[in-house]
DNA sequence: ATTAGCACTCAACGAGATAGAGTGCTAACA
DNA sequence: TGTTAGCACTCTATCTCGTTGAGTGCTAAT
């Protein structure tokens, strides 16, 4: 479609805008690039390029800013080279990082995020693995003293999950072991969703002399496994969006910080799209969320076994370094896969 | 040592400027309060307090400024009328929201950061319980399959910490057991910070035969108790500072801002200041970090029984609105307690 | 001791004026 | 026919400069 002078154009474009953040001229491709043809050329050019859509002009006797439909182009190309090709080398650089102190699937998030954030210096976003299917590995009641006792949960995608709650009436150590043992036994690799009500009142009809005990500790039971179901974010570099130059504005930078801080809308924006893509982004107007119409969104999906269960993204403005992007977030993202995998244990011992 | 007279003026300004944050003129002092003098007689009174170090000027024709000095004299009155009279049906109100969806001290302090960021519109802080002297409540090795064991510890300030490890070598469920029984025997009791390599070793005599597990599992344990010790900071409302007038200056902003999500220091700061006074407040240049040397900031202790273990805080400009924060922050430390000491229990029972 | 009156100060604001980067068109050129 | 030099035109950003207005400090009168 675009003849091979367009397209070398377009991208010098892009490349110095992403650069420079103004708008680019005629004269500053013909100086940075050596394409052999004048600037009065490269405007005839861009003139046919702003009439097929990739161009944009703030006002008329500005240069010329990329549009998200130039930005697709790049990236769609971007793609094809980077995924075939992975950097061994930095991805056990990036495997380390990822690993300092982080023992724990949520460190593990947070460190992505953290260390994501600062390769790119944008803003950074992990969810912690779905419960969506997750089947109880583990559940414990621990007596505490006579009155105090720990519900400690575990899901096979590892996350735990603790609470102390107090029991208003005394309960004697054997008394909750029982109920722990009753309890694991019969809830250990169902899945989490499946829990309901009914399961609950089958068990007391089996311990039926504790009643009183179990029926005050079914409901917090229901609580906590709400609880582990529940998706965690993690972000990271938010305020880096103050040091770009399209967020001089105030406004607008308060408008996109309010955006990540609502931790719901965020869950909704990486969870809405598909999970069939590794990589997916959304480039401006693509956006469904008008806070982030002028940003661009990249994520990566991670993997217990062969099951997507997270995400790991960045968000940044279109204008941003798509490259280096894409490949460190792939990087991570495969990362973060193994090491689950091997915090996890490959085998689905139950 | 300021007669009446002036103490009105300077109270005057002082609250003028906490709302306008614009230096304030003679005229507008003798037209909203009426002091029964005119605006010459105030000028003269304060040039006086000018002189005195109450007020400054940002240039010479422009109205005065509350100086340091003059919010610590307001401060130390406005203590001095707050802390006797608490407001219950506030109180009430506050521990409710509190209590919201809060039943474990994370989520609680989580809570107090949000709820105090949301009254006072500035940013909030709060740590969690210290560790000094805290003992261990409860020490726990559970196996989940061949491979991977749950370490729980659960001190009597009411913080639990989890990890899931893996064994190079595979063990049964009754050697953990085993283990475990024998680590909470000697363990529980303990104060956390004596727990070191010597009783580890105490521990491995006793029971010889596990020597290859016990290995594997001792600097995990080691970890985790450093893990437990570990002050935790949860923050609220950082960006609330960019509705503020004093941070138009984006540069001034993202100072502020990179101060706050430095927990290490924050922790530094939160705790370095004593634990003998039931509220604190540095005001200005009282503060010893150079990037908020125009914050004041709060904070208020709480307890676990008559033990000061953690604080929350407040942090705003100088120019705060001191009643509303000091009078909920105050509010918030008291339920801090009382919920705190609801969800651990008043018996120390171990 | 208080206050009216007035000269003086200084930041903030707005109106031009200017510079400079960039475009689009035209005409000449290979 | 595609390319390019040249030039008039456009538009923003920036700077200067006068004006405005809030505020002070001094003086003289009450």
């Amino acid at each position: 479609m675009l003849d091979e002078r367009k397209l070398k154009i377009l991208y010098a474009i892009i490349n110095s805008y992403i650069l420079s953040a103004e708008p680019i001229g005629s004269r500053t491709i013909t100086k940075q690039y050596d394409l052999g043809i004048s600037s009065a050329t490269v405007r005839n050019e861009m003139s046919d390029l702003e009439d097929l859509g990739y161009l944009n002009k703030p006002h008329s006797s500005a240069g010329r800013v990329p549009s998200d439909k130039a930005y697709r182009l790049y990236v769609d190309q971007l793609l094809k080279m980077i995924k075939p090709k992975i950097d061994y080398d930095r991805k056990e650089e990036i495997k380390k990082a990822l690993l300092k102190e982080a023992r724990e699937i949520d460190q593990l998030l947070q460190n992505s995020a953290k260390i994501l954030s600062a390769i790119t210096s944008y803003t950074a976003l992990a969810v912690s693995p779905k419960m969506m299917g997750a089947r109880i590995k583990l559940i414990q009641l621990v007596p505490i003293d006579e009155f105090q006792v720990l519900l400690t949960i575990v899901s096979d995608t590892g996350v735990v999950k603790n609470s102390i709650f107090r029991l208003d009436i005394g309960v004697y150590e054997d008394q909750i072991n029982t109920i722990s043992n009753m309890l694991n036994h019969k809830l250990k690799g169902l899945p989490i969703d499946k829990v309901n009500d009914d399961l609950a009142n089958e068990i007391m009809m089996e311990i039926y002399e504790y009643k009183n005990v179990i029926d005050e500790i079914i409901p917090i039971i229901s609580k906590s496994l709400e609880d582990v179901q529940d998706v965690d974010i993690y972000a990271d570099g938010i305020t880096k969006i103050l040091d770009l130059p399209e967020y001089k504005d105030l406004e607008k930078a308060k408008t996109f910080i309010s955006f990540i801080e609502d931790k719901d809308t965020i869950i909704e924006l990486l969870l809405n799209n598909s999970l069939t893509q590794d990589i997916e982004i959304s480039i401006g107007s693509e956006n469904i969320y008008d806070p982030i119409k002028d940003c661009s969104l990249i994520t990566a999906n991670y993997r217990l076994g062969d099951r997507v269960v997270g995400k790991v993204g960045v968000i940044g403005p279109t204008r941003m370094d798509y490259y280096n992007v894409i490949k460190n977030l792939y990087l991570v993202s495969l990362n973060i896969s193994e090491i689950i995998d091997m915090l996890l244990g490959r085998r689905d011992s139950i």
